[in-house]
DNA sequence: GGACCGTTTAAACAGATGTTTAAAACGCCC
DNA sequence: GGGCGTTTTAAACATCTGTTTAAACGGTCC
């Protein structure tokens, strides 16, 4: 607690918080070594020495720098934040709702399934949605509300205001769920899938196209209102899935 | 690993495999226990002490009854499976494929949002899914392949054998996908809707509904081979999400 | 040179982890 | 009661955890 240089200010001690620069600090090349970590054990199964002997530096130098483990955390998910939305920026809203709602689903497909340098950022921003730390509430704000937002306004034109709020939110949310699962039940894909057809029709063009088409299926002449009416008629009567077997 | 009871035939030394008994054996005292911990903490996060501190036990009762740890978590999943199934089982192949995949949703989200004793099951399982264990290749091939299997054979039927294989898969996944999400995605959820609405239209009977209408608004008349092929037509010219803005 | 600064180092800290040990307690049948 | 297999116990084991300490290093400026 005597040294350590900038824990109050919370930021860049060598100057540098530009992740592309080269520069050969301790502190970056912990940043860089921590993400891959973090994203493959988690917060708690990241331990600092794994991080420390990946970035060539010593153990103390994590408290040094950050002030502790959750310090270093912190900073990566920041990183992750705005690298992506530099990256798979959110897009603008537009004349056309059908337009709109294919470019939503495929910058959430990109944002997902992108595993081109290694595909660490995502798996880690996966993690925080099921074991939420204390960067979760800020990290939803920021990345997910303005797409989901925008789902919403798409949704409300496409159907032209027959809908009420809550439809428009659970088909937004059917929208997010169908894009997710390629990247959370990827594991699940991955047995249940053979090998060759991954490849083929799991990219992100082909998904993107698929889950537009079934979105858009469902608000063309409304037809998901017309098709839940129809179906409360017939699913009262006998349908119950299960009867609770066991009382 | 010289006493230690059954340790090869791997069951019940007490001779009681049967949960409902109300025993008082250590052996059951441990099951009951540990699975809200490892469901709330994970297999590495959760501590023999807790579970045996939980079950009233000593340290040493879970090596003697199961072996090690990993020994009493695979027994925990293995009970889980099995009232599972008899809870919510898969339904039979029915004649109306229409009504079966309304059966197959509700199988699914009753399997995923159920919470009446303590929802700490579906929230082991859902670890296993994105942690995956020694264990998750079974729990994929006798929990999930068989729903998997009856969605594709139910969209075959509803598209009338006219879509390709893959088309099936991609829409059984879209089933899934909506499903789980209400799952995993809870927390995300429990920022972005206010919670009167969360509590009126996203319960079971409501997603369901929702989620049938969605995907039989897909297969209507082939709606979504048309969809795709429309939207193929206009999305090759200029779209391409984020144009790679940096270099 | 020598004092001062930010940085790096090896070692140690206190605590928690899964697992093992050897002795004690229990339940039973003869 | 005595013997015996099963169960339970407290203590110790070795290892790993995040964090701290105090000494050493490498410059730069007076």
């Amino acid at each position: 607690m005597a040294n350590s240089p900038q824990l109050t200010s919370g930021n860049s001690p060598s100057g540098l918080c530009d992740d592309t620069s080269a520069g050969s600090g301790a502190r970056l090349r912990i940043i860089r070594a921590a993400g891959p970590v973090f994203a493959s054990r988690g917060f708690d199964g990241a331990t600092v020495r794994e991080i420390c002997t990946a970035a060539e530096v010593n153990v103390a130098s994590i408290a040094y720098y950050f002030g502790d483990k959750m310090g270093l955390y912190r900073e990566i998910i920041q990183g992750i934040r705005e690298t992506r939305e530099r990256q798979f920026p959110a897009p603008m809203v537009d004349a056309e709702p059908r337009r709109m709602l294919h470019r939503i689903v495929q910058t959430l497909l990109s944002r997902m399934l992108v595993c081109d340098p290694s595909g660490w950022e995502t798996q880690l921003m996966m993690r925080e949605m099921d074991h939420p730390t204390q960067v979760f509430e800020s990290i939803i704000e920021e990345f997910f509300r303005p797409l989901f937002d925008r789902l919403i306004k798409t949704f409300d034109r496409l159907l032209e205001g027959e809908a009420p709020r809550y439809t428009l939110e659970q088909l937004a949310l059917s929208v997010v769920g169908q894009c997710l699962y390629y990247r959370l039940g990827s594991n699940v894909l991955n047995v249940l899938i053979p090998e060759q057809r991954r490849l083929d029709h799991y990219n992100i063009d082909s998904l993107t196209l698929h889950i537009t088409a079934v979105m858009l299926s469902a608000v063309d002449s409304a037809s998901v209102l017309r098709e839940q009416a129809a179906i409360s008629c017939w699913a009262e009567q006998t349908d119950s899935p299960a009867e609770k077997t066991e009382h």
